[in-house]
Parts: C-alpha cells; structure tokens; sequence
DNA sequence: ACAGGAACTTGATCTCGATCAATGCGGGAC
DNA sequence: GTCCCGCATTGATCGAGATCAAGTTCCTGT
C-alpha cells in the first residue's frame, strides 16, 4: 500500500506553508491578522495579469489557479499550478510576469502590498519562509522543464498525475488513499491539461484514454480519476520504481 | 541600430549581481573578501552532483556551466545556463537538485556553505539580493518552459539565441555590438544546444542552418554566430517586433 | 424531464522533428 | 605536412503528436 506523508497546512498563519507555520511568532499573526482580507473569485477569474500592478500579494485559500503565457497566436503554456496554500507575488517585485487564472471559485487571503513588504523586510523569518517557497517553485518550474522538453506525453500525464497527487497530499481535501489505491480530483479541463502538458487537447484525451486502458487509471464522472496503484503510475512517469511516499 | 543596455557586473564583490553591488556595504565585503577563495575547473567537470551535498555556494567568476537533468534512459535536459556573475547553491538548500557542468575551463569564487549561510542570516539585504536573483531564474526557468513547451524547432533556437545575446550583454565579455549587428560567441556545443532546447543535435544543425540560409544569422569558425539584424531575429523568436533593446 | 451547449472522445490524415546513416570539416599531436 | 578524432552537416525514412472532422457524454438551466 502506497504511504501518504500528508503535512497538512497551518490554518492560523496567512502565509500558510507546510508545517513550518509552527515557527510563527503570535505578535508576527497579529499584525498579518490586522492586515489581511478575503475575497472570492468566481471561474476563469484574472487574479493577476501579466505586466500588470499588483496591488496585494495573497495566499490561496480555497480553489485553484494557473499562472501561463499565450503567445500572440493563441498559443497558450501554464507554467505552474496554484493550489491552496499557494502565495501569489513576491516581495521586491510589482507585478507579476504571467497571468494568473481561476480554475474554479477561488478564496484568497489578501495583504497590501507595500504593508506586506514592510513586514518582510523587518520580520527575517517571514522573509525566509517566502525564499523557500520560491526556491520550492524554482526547482518545481525546472523539473517541470525537463517534463516539457524530453517526455513523450503518455509520460507527461504520468508525471502530473504523479505531481498532482503528491502535492494535494500536502494540504487539505486531497486525495483520498483508500481501497489500495489514490482518488484524485482533477481541477482542470482537459484544455487546461494540455496547455499544462505542452500538448494539444485530443493527444490528452487519447493518452488519458490509453493509461485507463492499460489499468493505470479509471476515469470516474466530474473528473475523478483514480490511481489503483500511484507506484505503477510513478514508473509510467519515469521514476525508479522504489515504490516511494507521496511527498 | 540595436541599442545595448550593458550593466557591468560589479567585480568587488563576491556576489557579483549586475550593478546592485554598489550598495555592498565594506564591511560586508571585507567579511566576504576573508571567506572566499579561487577555484578552477577543467571542460566538462562537475561543479555539483543532483542530490548531493554541498559544502560551499560560489559564483562563477569566468566560464559557463549547465544546470541538467539525465534521465535512466539518456535522455538528458539542460534546465539552466549559468554565466559570469551567476551564483550556485541558496541559504538553506544544501543540495543542488540538479547536476551542475563546466561548459568551459570554469573560475568559481567559493564560500564555505555554512559561513555563508550565517553571514546571510545576519545580512538583511545579502538575503534580499539572493531572493532577486532567485526570482530573476524563476521567471526564466518559467519564460523558458514557454519556449520548451509550445514552440517549433526554429523558434526554440531564435529565442535560445536572443536570450543568450541578452544575457551576456549584461556582463562582460559579450557580444560585440558594431556593423549594424552583434558578434555571439557560443559557449555550447551543438549536442549541450540540443539539450537545452528540448531537440536532437540533428534538428538543431538543421534548424541553425536554415536560419543562416535566411540571412538571420552568419555561422563562422569557432562557434561564433553573427546576427546582422538584432530584431528579426527577435521577431522569429515570436516577439512582437518592438525592435527593444538587448536587455 | 428535456434541451442546449460545453467538455470530452474517437477517427483519419498530415507534418515536424526523431531516427538511422553517411559524409564533411577543423584543430591538435606528432 | 597528414593522420586522427570529435564535432557538425546533410540525406533518407519513420513515427509521435498535430490537425481536421465527427460523434458522444456530461453538466446546467428551465
């Protein structure tokens, strides 16, 4: 059976990250408490455009989102997946280089910019919470390039699924191991997919298709896939099968 | 004609980082004067091993190096160039998630890791100027999976080439701007091209080829590339043809 | 329940880049 | 000089994924 190393995130800190919210100082909550609003974005909302001011920086709450490019042509590639507990904007920066997009209803935890500025340049700690994160999406931006560059796309979908899956077992309302197997809820359109894949719409569908032919996934209504066996599908993605946690 | 905007590297200090040094403080340089020392490596030596330790970041004083990938089966991606001023390892990683490789004979002014990380620690802005440039190769890493993702063969070399002359002409030793064109001097062969841009050696030449058949590029001995027109090379990247400076 | 539309799947064909296979070139050793 | 050997180019063919074109399923609103 497949072991699960959910860490779930802190509720209490606004920058929720991981585990390491622990850390947090309770005069540091008080004044991100202070200073923090919410607000809902309905499907297909721009929660941030390319080039465009951000006025607030904010942490994902609930929903998801994809930050992505579309060339002048209409050619469109996501370069990352937001999910909750996700932070949008960084610190020194004013705007953000792509847009960033609701998949669905979107909760966001929202800071004034300059206000959240201020706090990181007198609060270490905060700021090197936010460097680990952006190291964190350093390295998940480069593997994903690896993904994008040199894997045939019956591998790409793999890799996601694989991603995906040990991402939402980080947080909340992921994946549910159960049954010797993984159910995992799909936050994007097959078009979003292939957009994410580097791929076109109809090679993702057939590729999904082949992997729930060859056993490796069962396609369930309102985008529930599941996953009989995630080390199957791991080595499908190219990892060495050591049967390894979802981390 | 092509406008340049060179902004020198700062050879005082150690982290060199574009023009920004200037706000090095002396007393942090003379601290990072006593930590450092020269080291030197030959062609195609490993500056970093995936997943093992470090035990010293440094910055590449001259040569170029490689950010890689190599799959079980071969097949190998190339997910960073690193260049003059660039700097290897960041304040708590203390391994390097991908293979580091010397294109060239490479210098690296070094730092033992832990010092470094102390320094860092009690330095506000030596922390904040490693998040800029963490954030500068976020946005790359990700502008870069654009190019992986959705573009043709010649686009991917077009824009290899223009982020390349971009990228030097930020440091020393670049392009030579002049006759109504830039001199380029490649520091990759065309199997380490290959690898970056997601393609075989084979397309690669092709594609070189049939660019310096369009007059968009001149190839000549020792791995130089002349582009006589700066923005229509810029443009077959899928820039929209503001004919903007090298920047 | 039904209608409409968006999302998804499947099929037929085409094309760009991969693969297989020579051939050309250029620089260093002697 | 000329013999190498690694790098690069070019040609012929193949195949994975794109493109064009129907269908089918699923969700939503009434």
């Amino acid at each position: 059976m497949v072991r699960l190393s959910p860490v779930k995130a802190c509720n209490d800190c606004p920058i929720r990250y991981r585990a390491v919210c622990a850390e947090c100082d309770p005069d540091e909550l008080a004044v991100l408490e202070q200073m923090k609003t919410y607000q809902t974005f309905e499907t297909g909302a721009h929660l941030a455009a390319a080039g465009e001011d951000l006025d607030h920086f904010s942490s994902i709450v609930t929903g998801c989102a994809t930050m992505s490019r579309t060339l002048e042509d209409g050619r469109r590639q996501t370069v990352g997946l937001l999910l909750p507990s996700d932070f949008i904007g960084r610190p020194g920066r004013g705007q953000s280089a792509f847009d960033v997009q609701a998949l669905g209803p979107v909760t966001l935890c929202r800071f004034e910019r300059h206000s959240f500025e201020r706090l990181v340049r007198e609060t270490p700690h905060i700021a090197s919470r936010l460097m680990t994160m952006s190291l964190d999406e350093l390295d998940a931006a480069r593997d994903w390039a690896v993904v994008l560059g040199r894997m045939t796309a019956r591998e790409k979908l793999a890799a996601f699924l694989v991603s995906l899956t040990r991402r939402f077992a980080q947080g909340a309302g992921g994946p549910r191991p159960g049954g010797g197997g993984v159910t995992l809820q799909l936050p994007l359109t097959r078009e979003e997919l292939a957009d994410h894949l580097g791929l076109t719409i109809e090679t993702t569908s057939r590729q999904m298709t082949a992997l729930r032919k060859d056993g490796l996934i069962d396609l369930r209504p309102a985008r529930e896939v599941f996953i009989p066996d995630f080390g199957a599908l791991c080595a499908e993605a190219g990892e060495d099968g050591d049967g390894g946690p979802i981390v």
